[in-house]
DNA sequence: AGTCGCCTGGTA
DNA sequence: TACCAGGCGACT
């Protein structure tokens, strides 16, 4: 799913469509996706308007008039669709939220993994992202972002990838940052040099603000708030591009598994 | 650190 | 039929 750059192009998305909607009913198929369950939620939002929608990591939050805060986890085959009221139903759409205006807000999701879920106040948001680290395109410096590889023997990859450290990067963002640094993903993070921490902080802003730029990544299941595509998949630089050629010497990407992830990397320019 | 589970579907 | 899939928490 749904890395930081296609959450926040949702977020924007959201924000355009339905932000001033009120909130008339709610529907499922899916209970489990709903916490702490339908009734409470139905109970809960419906009446309240929407004020603002926030991303934070790969969390969308929806702040509603009531004080409450609805968030949602897309994970690895959610979307967010505004849908006409009586539009015909979306593949996968697990739980809709009915607004005023003739519009639904629809959950999507294929594999069921993502969730919704209702969070009394403020308070209880805060403890929930105090579990995340810094976000890449804000609050991480340099600084910081030494600390972090300095502080675990850990593969590079597995470290850009833990949420706990640093919020946002997925699996393809990872790939295609340690790219551009020419750093190999195996790399143990507290062994790199300066010169290349410096250039993966760079890397990282690059390809988080491109695939933003691009709308998002559909390799598969993403699309925007309108069901459109993104298109940063048009301008992978390793990710799934296993066998092709590379784009910075002669060689090939190769695919191999790193922290039980599918993992493309140059072995040519990305040596170990 | 690696594997499994949550689910469903696409592809080899 | 088996394996893989953009996430992530729980297990060993």
């Amino acid at each position: 799913m749904p890395e930081l750059p296609e959450v926040e192009t949702i977020r924007k998305d959201l924000t355009k469509l339905i932000v001033g909607k009120k909130i008339l009913d709610i529907e499922t198929d899916s209970v489990k996706q709903i916490k702490p369950s339908l009734g409470v939620v139905k109970k809960e939002i419906i009446g309240a308007s929407i004020r603002k929608i926030e991303r934070r990591a790969k969390l969308l939050q929806i702040f509603l008039s009531s004080g409450k805060i609805l968030v949602i986890h897309l994970k690895l085959t959610g979307r967010l669709l505004v849908r006409k009221k009586g539009a015909i139903r979306d593949k996968w759409q697990h739980v809709t939220l009915m607004l005023s205006g003739d519009k639904e807000l629809r959950f999507t999701d294929l594999r069921k993994f993502g969730w919704v879920k209702l969070l009394q106040d403020k308070k209880e948001l805060e403890k929930i992202l105090a579990e995340f680290g810094p976000e890449p395109l804000d609050d991480l410096s340099l600084k910081e972002f030494k600390a972090i590889t300095a502080s675990t023997s850990r593969a590079i990859k597995v470290l850009l990838m833990d949420q706990k450290k640093i919020s946002g990067i997925g699996n393809i963002y990872a790939c295609d940052a340690l790219f551009l640094a020419k750093i190999h993903p195996g790399r143990k993070a507290n062994d790199l040099k300066e010169d290349e921490i410096k250039k993966l902080f760079r890397a990282i802003e690059k390809v988080l603000k491109a695939g933003i730029k691009y709308r998002g990544a559909s390799d598969q299941y993403y699309l925007d708030a309108l069901g459109h595509k993104g298109s940063y998949q048009d301008h992978f630089l390793v990710y799934g591009r296993a066998g092709k050629k590379c784009f910075g010497c002669e060689g090939k990407i190769e695919k191999i598994r790193l922290g039980g992830r599918g993992t493309y990397y140059c072995p040519k320019c990305q040596k170990q």
